[in-house]
RNA sequence: GGAGGAGUAGCGAAGUGGCUAAACGCGGCGGACCGUAAAUCCGCUCCUUCGGGUUCGGUGGUUCGAAUCCACUCUCCUCCA
């Protein structure tokens, strides 16, 4: 049977691994590499789907964890799945509640079975193993499902990490065997293993053993350092087969973006983009601006003089520190529009540099504009 | 005209003899944010050459010591005429 996720591999980059291809979904297909906006609760945060159609997003994020609490995987699936119940009709991923592993740490346990939460609104006790993570998946109905993994912290003890990693791949398999809608749907794996080299060998070997539609790197961008990062990816990316999409999990920074790329990564999502944006934060081309702060007052300019998305073409600094300032939710969705329209103009540009073979020149201009070429940049 | 009540930092509001440069909230100013417990969280917010200096409507007292007690005074609020 053809898994309904694919990946077509269009080119590789001439001197880089960076990877063009696409990824064939059943709600369409989508240009890599690709960036994913987070819509954890069924909606990216003060977007409507229609923004999100016009300003080109191809898949976006929701999760198992939250959705399984609120409304129910039932109504979700009572409503017709995911897509109609949100009113979004391109691709859907979902993450599977193994971040809340790691986000609510002090409020779960782990065991061989799976995972015990309370859930911090109710203190409800909750338990979801990798069966039960396929299954309300099933119901929600995602294009791609993301199987239940440990993301620990990236320092952790080996001894921790090699009994977390190989759970993870006990889990992955229990997953997979779990799945009752292969045809309409995709389950990707989840390669853990910190920053030891073996033990994402390891991992690689165990989910790559095992037939899933696609191949995540988790357990990055958990507090270790972009070096530390790169050092995971130059190892890790290898050993994930040619002819699935790659997806690093919870990256959205944009030297985190091009790094990825350049390391041969087809796939990112992260929460950054929307939620700096609610806190004041926008990326330019020049650099990440605190529109929030004072300096911007008076300053009647564009958030990016160089970016042509609607926030940019119609509103000002000022106006939208004025909206962040008194609260108002519109000042959020235009900086949250323009971060997400920044990196899916991002991955578009670096689509179009990988296309021309002009990566590595890419994004060093681009590094050295934003300003992550400089010692002690945080990337964003 | 009479009787009460109130004046504390940008605003609101605690504090009624020393532990008070003065709680707390708001506002202001920074910072953080990376498979969303996040429209959240964390700092700072009288002046300062960091030794100290000047504060609680004003002035003058009592006291070793006052935002806190006393006298006078100014302003505002409520009620009665």
């Amino acid at each position: 049977m053809t898994s309904p996720v694919r990946y077509h591999l269009i080119k590789t980059e001439k001197h880089t691994g960076a990877r063009l291809g696409e990824i064939i979904t059943p709600h369409g297909t989508f240009p890599t590499p690709m960036f994913m906006p987070v819509g954890t609760n069924a909606t990216v945060k003060t977007m409507s789907p229609e923004d999100l159609d016009v300003i080109g997003s191809g898949v976006i994020l929701a999760n198992t964890y939250h959705l399984w609490l609120h409304p129910g995987e039932q109504i979700v699936k009572e409503a017709g799945g995911l897509h109609k119940f949100m009113n979004w009709h391109r691709g859907i991923l979902t993450d599977s509640g193994g971040y809340q592993v790691f986000s609510l740490a002090k409020l779960r346990d782990i065991s061989e079975e799976g995972v015990h939460f309370r859930d911090p609104a109710s203190g409800a006790k909750l338990f979801l193993s990798p069966e039960k993570a396929i299954h309300i998946e099933n119901d929600l109905g995602p294009d791609i499902m993301m199987s239940l993994d440990e993301c620990p912290p990236f320092f952790e003890s080996y001894e921790y990490m090699r009994d977390s990693v190989a759970r993870t791949s006990r889990w992955a398999e229990r997953g997979l065997k779990a799945h009752r809608n292969p045809d309409t749907q995709g389950l990707f794996g989840i390669v853990q293993g910190a920053g030891f080299r073996d033990l994402r060998e390891q991992s690689a070997r165990d989910l790559t053993s095992l037939d899933f539609a696609g191949y995540a790197i988790g357990g990055l961008s958990v507090g270790e350092s972009s070096a530390e990062m790169a050092e995971v990816l130059s190892y890790t990316t290898p050993l994930l087969p040619e002819n699935k999409p790659r997806y690093l999990m919870g990256v959205g920074s944009p030297d985190g973006l091009l790094n990825g790329v350049l390391h041969g990564i087809d796939m990112f999502d992260c929460v950054l983009p929307t939620r700096i944006a609610r806190n004041g934060t926008v990326m330019t081309s020049h650099g990440r601006l605190v529109v929030k702060n004072a300096k911007y007052a008076h300053d009647f300019t564009p958030l990016d003089d160089q970016c042509d998305c609607y926030v940019c073409r119609n509103y000002s600094r000022a106006y939208i520190r004025h909206l962040i300032h008194v609260n108002e939710t519109f000042g959020m969705h235009l900086t949250s529009y323009h971060n997400l329209y920044f990196l899916l103009h991002l991955m578009q540009q670096i689509r179009q540099a990988i296309m021309d073979d002009d990566l590595i020149d890419f994004a060093r201009g681009f590094a050295h504009a934003y300003g992550f070429d400089k010692e002690g940049s945080k990337g964003f």
